[in-house]
DNA sequence: AAAACCTCCAACCGCCAAGCG
DNA sequence: TCGCTTGGCGGTTGGAGGTTT
C-alpha cells in the first residue's frame, strides 16, 4: 500500500488527501450516504466505491470517537463479543461513536495478544507469581460523564466526582455494603482477565454445546441477537443492564 | 545518534447476501 | 431461475510513528 498507488483501472490507492475527504464529504452531505458507485461520476474522486464507503464510515462520518477506548467501552465490548463474536459490526453498532473497524483493531492489538498468550501458556500465573511484584496504586483518572453502568442489582460502579471510581456491592442485600475505591485501569485489567478466564473455562464450552445441541447455533443466536436489539433505543444507544446483555437463552428466567 | 524492533490503525482484499432485470 | 451489480462484512496487510537497544 503506496501513499499514491493505483491499480489497473487508474483508481487511486492509499491514504487519502485532504482534498479527496472534502470531496467525499460534499457528496454525502448533498446526495446522503448509499449510491457509492455515483461518487467518482459526481465528484470527480478518483477512488472506487469501497474505499469511498469505508471511508466515510471509519473516519469521516460525523460523531466519530477517537482515542483510547474507556473502561466502560472495554467492559461493554468484551461482553458483546462473548455474545455476539467476531461480528464487529454489531459490536460497534452498540458502542456510540465507534466504529466496527475501531472495535476490531482494538481488539486484536489489545485483547487478542493477550488471549493466545494465556491460551499458549498454561502456567502464566506461575510465571507471574514468579515475576517482581508490581504494586499498582489507584491513580487519578478523568472519566466520561456519561458514565453510568448498571453492572447488577448489587454491585454497581459509579464515579465519586474526584476522578476514581467507586465499586460497592450490597452482598445478600441485607444493606451492608462494600464500598472500595478502584482505579479505570484496574478495573479494565480485571475486566479483561475475567474475560480470558471464562473464554477458557470448560463447564462454559460444555453449557454452549448444550445451547447448540439444544436449539441449534443460529437459534441460540438470533435469540441472543434480538434481546440485544429490542433493547436498542431510537437513537442507537443501549438501554439494558450489563447482567441482561448477558442473558443465557437456557435461563428459565429473562432478566 | 542511529539502527532495529514494536505497536497501532487506516486501508485494502476477498467473500457473501440482497436486490434487480 | 440466473447472472449481474451493489452494499456490507471480517480478515489481513503494511506504513507511520514510537520505543528500545
Amino acid at each position: 500500500m503506496t501513499p499514491s498507488s493505483s491499480n489497473g483501472l487508474g483508481l487511486k490507492k492509499g491514504a487519502w488527501s485532504e482534498h479527496e475527504d472534502m470531496l467525499l464529504k460534499d457528496y454525502v452531505e448533498q446526495y446522503g450516504e448509499g449510491k457509492w458507485h455515483l461518487i467518482p461520476l459526481r465528484t470527480g474522486l478518483n477512488r472506487c466505491r469501497k474505499s469511498c464507503r469505508l471511508r466515510w464510515l471509519n473516519y469521516l462520518r460525523p460523531n466519530i470517537k477517537r482515542g483510547d477506548f474507556t473502561e466502560d467501552e472495554v467492559d461493554l465490548m468484551l461482553r458483546l463479543h462473548k455474545l455476539l463474536g467476531n461480528r464487529w459490526s454489531l459490536i460497534a453498532g452498540r458502542i456510540p461513536g465507534r466504529t466496527a473497524n475501531d472495535v476490531k483493531n482494538y481488539w486484536n492489538t489489545h485483547i487478542q495478544p493477550r488471549s493466545k498468550q494465556q491460551k499458549t501458556e498454561p502456567d502464566a500465573d506461575k510465571l507471574l507469581q514468579d515475576a517482581p511484584v508490581t504494586n499498582i496504586n489507584p491513580q487519578p483518572h478523568t472519566i466520561s460523564e456519561t458514565l453510568n453502568l448498571s453492572m447488577s442489582d448489587n454491585a454497581q460502579i459509579v464515579s465519586n466526582g474526584g476522578g476514581n471510581l467507586i465499586r460497592s456491592s450490597n452482598e445478600g442485600g441485607n444493606n451492608n455494603f462494600n464500598v472500595s475505591s478502584v482505579s479505570p485501569n484496574v478495573l479494565l485489567d480485571d475486566k479483561i482477565n475475567k474475560y480470558l478466564d471464562d473464554l477458557f473455562d470448560d463447564r462454559e464450552m460444555e453449557i454452549e454445546g448444550d445451547i447448540e445441541r439444544s436449539f441449534g447455533e443460529s437459534s441460540a443466536q438470533a435469540e441472543a441477537l434480538n434481546a440485544v436489539d429490542q433493547k436498542e433505543d431510537n437513537n442507537g444507544f443501549f438501554d439494558f443492564s450489563l447482567d441482561e446483555i448477558m442473558w443465557n437463552p437456557m435461563d428459565s428466567q429473562q432478566p
